[in-house]
DNA sequence: ATATTTTTTTAGGTGCGACTAAATTATATT
DNA sequence: AATATAATTTAGTCGCACCTAAAAAAATAT
């Protein structure tokens, strides 16, 4: 019986996001995600290595086991549940799900989330398009690419968003940037790498870092 | 903002269930009930005093203010409600739900409560019989006795348990002893104070124990 | 290849919430 | 009222998860 603590959880959910996202796991990358100081990052590591979560050896960085990684999808699955929970059935908007999610994600018990899961009717996807690991660590495969990535004059659906903050999240909302909704993108401009698009016949601009964090599925 | 830790929360908790149910709120009593010693007691007693939720005077005992009766009944609210949403909308059985709402009353966002609330259709009593505080802390008045306390020949219906242990529960559960369900009282015994008492025309014996643990409203 | 910068680790400390053992105060008994 | 018993508090520790400052190793630049 693995039982960790709150903050253990932490640790295996930021590694294993900056291991999915390629972005290289040295003890300042998880101390940025997680809002804390390398030096104590390092002690967790050590934590983390003794109960066999991931391997770690001084100045080599850090690889997750299968055991941890395992854990990890365990708590992002609470997460994605809880933040879909939230807004289908509580009707709380999507920018405001987060911040409630990070505290029920290390709620402990099987039976809650097999239960939950159900209820919810078996949900693929999370209200920020992010897929939900199923009972067994299983999801669906994502083919979504950043609006950063496409090229001019293509036609896209927007699936998903990267950054959660409400902050952003609130932008999009008022930019009319919702998931499902489809644009065009026309133009992007070289020097700022902003963007241009048509959504519902209307021409707008993004900005790089706006553009950066939507994921959008490519059509046709 | 007072924002509580998780044990500040469990010690006001257990305070105002003493306080309510006259037990006299000593050190001892308190540390009984949260399963630590009585000298962890002391030093959270000082704390919770420092911060305004209860008059604290050594070896004079314990009041809490109304700042901190509020805060204990916020966290009832929760606890209660999440019990209701486990067996209604989750299906989980009524002695399956305390120790994962010992969990989920902790969780810290208004907006969530309240959304809750309305979700479930704004229930006045919990799994177990207990009134559930509203957004004010105002909650139905409980007109209701142990078994322990009724006289032979009354008819009764069940409303509620004192005792929520998994243990207890389940032990109603296969005496066919739940909420709603009427009794006669047909005799106590005086040398063990167990009763003797008829459900659906069948005679049955509950000991001592069990009849402190059942509450019921009297009825005609 | 050496020097500089960055990353990572160690050493030593802090606050929280628990603990044990011993001292103190309150309560009950005779 | 004196004494025994029970409740409460103090004193001193401990583990956890964090911190800062300084040392050590790795990466980068010259």
């Amino acid at each position: 019986m693995s039982n960790l603590s709150i903050s253990e959880e932490n640790y295996l959910k930021a590694i294993f996001h900056l291991y999915k996202h390629g972005e290289g796991i040295g003890t300042n990358a998880i101390a940025r995600h997680l809002d804390t100081k390398p030096a104590s990052v390092t002690e967790m590591l050590k934590k983390l290595a003794d109960k066999k979560l991931l391997t770690y050896e001084k100045y080599q960085g850090v690889v997750p086991t299968r055991k941890g990684f395992t854990l990890a999808l365990g708590v992002i699955r609470k997460h994605r549940l809880w933040e879909y929970f939230l807004v289908e059935k509580l009707k709380l908007k999507w920018d405001e799900v987060h911040e409630i999610a990070e505290q029920l994600e290390h709620i402990q018990s099987d039976l809650l989330v097999e239960q939950l899961d159900a209820y919810l009717g078996f949900p693929k996807l999370d209200p920020h398009g992010d897929p939900i690991p199923d009972k067994d660590g299983k999801m669906c495969a994502m083919n979504c690419c950043c609006v950063s990535e496409i090229k001019p004059n293509s036609n896209a659906r927007i699936f998903g968003v990267k950054n959660h903050t409400s902050a952003f999240l609130k932008h999009l909302e008022k930019l009319n940037l919702t998931i499902g909704k489809t644009f065009t993108l026309v133009n992007r401009n070289d020097f700022d790498q902003s963007v241009e698009l048509v959504l519902n016949k209307q021409t707008m601009h993004i900005s790089k870092e706006v553009a950066e964090n939507i994921l959008v599925e490519k059509l046709k």
